[in-house]
DNA sequence: GGCATCCGTAAGTCGTAGCTTACCGTTCGT
DNA sequence: ACGAACGGTAAGCTACGACTTACGGATGCC
């Protein structure tokens, strides 16, 4: 089993329409025709995006007759969370050295 | 106390070598010509994506003499990190329904 | 003051991501 | 078996993002 994924997901969650579609599929799994139906984009655009999201592991996919239905991974997204969980970390310990400096700045 | 955001955040982590520079960051505050250095690209490049990442609010900087340290803004990734666990949690939610379900096709 | 350092912005080029239309394979209904 | 519905892929076009060099402003040191 290729746990490997392609694309890194924030490469995928850059963009908005595919952010559209994880949101989408979050509240249930939806057929590709029920994704471009709310979407407004084409039907192949939507399918490219998918590509791009299962590729990163992002969702997954179940063939039911003719449609296919996609879903939310949530271990794909717990990857993802996890990651900014560890720049949290390491970011509140560099806190540490300069909790004590103003942050003075001019736009 | 949060200010308006210009740029989604997943749009800012969307680009590699925005997140090698929070990755970075991550560890300790650098300074622009830091980043530069330890970069492949040009440091007008560096400042191009500082200014995109502090738009999306997760970076912040700090006047040091002539340099400009830059610090990751634990704030801004926490706010990511809280809306990937929201798209988990209704991920799980979807599970509930269709886990029993090897095919909901109805006749 | 004069000069060097550090950094942001402007202008321009180039690659590629995202969208479209067109086409084809697969599956179900009748 | 035939046609319709659904969806993935190919080809092509367009727009935007990422990078570069060049320049100017601000700060610090001698």
């Amino acid at each position: 089993m290729d746990a490997y994924q392609a694309v890194d997901g924030f490469d995928a969650l850059g963009d908005p329409t595919r952010r559209a579609i994880v949101a989408c599929l979050a509240e249930r799994p939806r057929a590709v025709g029920e994704l471009a139906d709310v979407l407004p984009i084409s039907r192949p655009a939507v399918s490219q995006h998918l590509k791009v999201l299962k590729d990163a592991g992002l969702v997954t996919d179940r063939a039911a007759g003719t449609r296919r239905v996609y879903r939310l991974n949530p271990a794909g997204v717990a990857a993802l969370r996890d990651q900014l969980e560890t720049f949290w970390n390491r970011a509140l310990d560099s806190y540490q050295d300069v909790v004590e400096q103003p942050n003075e700045e001019k736009s």
